[in-house]
DNA sequence: TGGTGTGAATGCCTTCACAGCG
DNA sequence: CGCTGTGAAGGCATTCACACCA
C-alpha cells in the first residue's frame, strides 16, 4: 500500500480485473495468480500486481489472490455497491443505440432519462427510457439525481448541451461529439470521438503500404 | 525533423489539428500560430509544435503556420488522399447506428458492407449499406477490398468474428465488444469498450463523495 | 517451489526554456 | 519583437528483478 497518485490506466484496468475475477469466482475457482490474470488480458503479471498494490496487499505469497475476497474488495473500491443515474442528450441513432445497449444494465449505471429537441420524439418511451424536452433538463437532473450525462448531439449543439449539464449540476460527461468541450475543472469529461479513432486506425494502413 | 518513433498520441492529435486548420483555411485565415492552435484544443503550444516537428519544419519563425500549406501536408501525411473500405460485423442497435453515423462520410472511410447471422436482416439495405450473411465475409472482404472491420457483435461471438476478419485479410479491427481479442501482431486492434469507459467515469464520482 | 510486493531501472511522452531567425 | 524548432528536464507509467514468505 502507498499514497502515490493512482494512474488513470490503473483505475481503468481494475474494472477488467474485476470482470475476470468475477468469472473465476462464479466458476467457484477460489484462487487466481497475477500471471493467470495477466495472460487472460494480454498484460504482464507485474502490471496486475502493481495496479492492485495501489490499494493494499490482497495477495497470498506463493498462492495468489482469493477470488471471493478480491471480488468484494474491488467492488467496494470501484463503487459497485452504489448506483449512478445517467442521462442521454440527443436521441439520434447513436443515442438510441446507447439506450438499448444491454451492456450498461449491470454496471451500477442506469439511464434514467433521455433528452431531445425534436417534438416528434419528446414524450416517447424508447427502451424503457422516457424522452424529455431539453428545456426540462435542469428540473429532471435534480429530481432524478443524475450525475452523468452522455452527449450524442451534433457538433454544433454539443457545447450548449454541456453548458446545460454543468449548470444542472452533472459532474461527469461522456462526449461523443467530435469537438473539445469547455467545462469547469471540477467536471470530468471523457471524449469518445469515434471518427478520430477510426481515422487513427486508418493511419496504420497508410504506413503499411 | 527526426527519426524517432512517433507517439500514438501525436498521430491522434494530428487529425484534430487538421480539423482546426481546415476551419481556418476555409475562413480564408492564412496563418495560425501554435498558441492559437493549442488554445483551441486545450493543449499547450509546445505540444502542437512538437507533434508537427515529427514530420518536418512547416512553420515560419515569427509568424506561424500557413494554413493552406499545412492542410495539404497533413492530408498527405495522414492518408486523406486515399479511401479505405470498412465492414461492420453485427447489425444490432450499435451496428445500425454506425451505419447511419454521418461523421464517417467525410473521413476517407467508407462502410461498404455489413454482416449478420440473423436471416431476417440479411439481404436488407440499411442506410445504403447492404447486409450480407457472415458466411460470405471472406468473399466480400476480398472483392470489395475491405481493410478495416468493426465488431459490434456480442461478447461471446467477438473472438469468432475477429478470427474471420483476420483470415479474410483485414488489417485493422475496431472492437466494441468488452473482451480482449486474440489476433496476430500484424493486425491492429482498437478496443472501444463503452461500458468500461462509463464505469471509469463513475469511479470519479465515487472518489468525490 | 511458486508467487507476492516493491524499490530500482527503463521508456515514453509532455513541458520547459531558449537560441535563432524573419 | 514574435514565434518556431529543439535539446534538456521532468513526470508518469510500465517493466524488471529479486527479497521474502507460505
Amino acid at each position: 500500500m502507498n499514497n502515490k497518485k493512482i494512474p488513470e490506466g490503473t483505475i481503468s484496468r481494475l474494472f477488467i480485473y474485476l470482470r475476470v475475477i468475477s468469472e473465476f469466482a462464479n466458476m467457484n475457482i477460489r484462487t487466481i495468480s497475477s500471471s493467470e490474470l495477466g495472460e487472460r488480458l494480454s498484460l504482464s503479471d507485474a502490471q496486475g500486481r502493481n495496479d492492485l498494490g495501489y490499494f493494499g496487499n490482497f495477495g497470498v505469497t506463493g498462492t495468489g489472490y482469493d477470488t471471493f475476497d478480491l471480488k468484494k474488495t474491488l467492488e467496494k473500491i470501484l463503487g459497485k455497491d452504489k448506483t449512478w443515474n445517467v442521462a442521454v442528450l440527443g436521441v439520434g441513432h447513436l443515442g438510441a443505440a446507447l439506450l438499448a445497449y444491454a451492456g450498461f444494465k449491470n454496471l451500477g449505471l442506469e439511464i434514467v432519462a433521455a433528452f431531445d429537441t425534436n417534438p416528434k420524439i419528446i414524450g416517447q418511451t424508447i427502451e424503457d427510457t422516457k424522452v424529455y424536452s431539453i428545456d426540462d433538463l435542469t428540473k429532471i437532473v435534480s429530481s432524478k439525481n443524475i450525475s452523468i450525462g452522455i452527449i450524442t448531439v451534433s457538433s454544433g449543439a454539443a457545447q450548449g448541451a454541456a453548458d446545460l449539464l454543468v449548470r444542472a449540476g452533472v459532474e461527469c460527461i461522456m462526449n461523443f461529439a467530435p469537438v473539445s468541450l469547455n467545462v469547469p475543472d471540477e467536471v470530468k469529461v471523457k471524449n469518445m470521438d469515434l471518427s478520430r479513432e477510426l481515422e487513427t486506425l486508418s493511419y496504420f494502413l497508410v504506413n503499411k503500404k
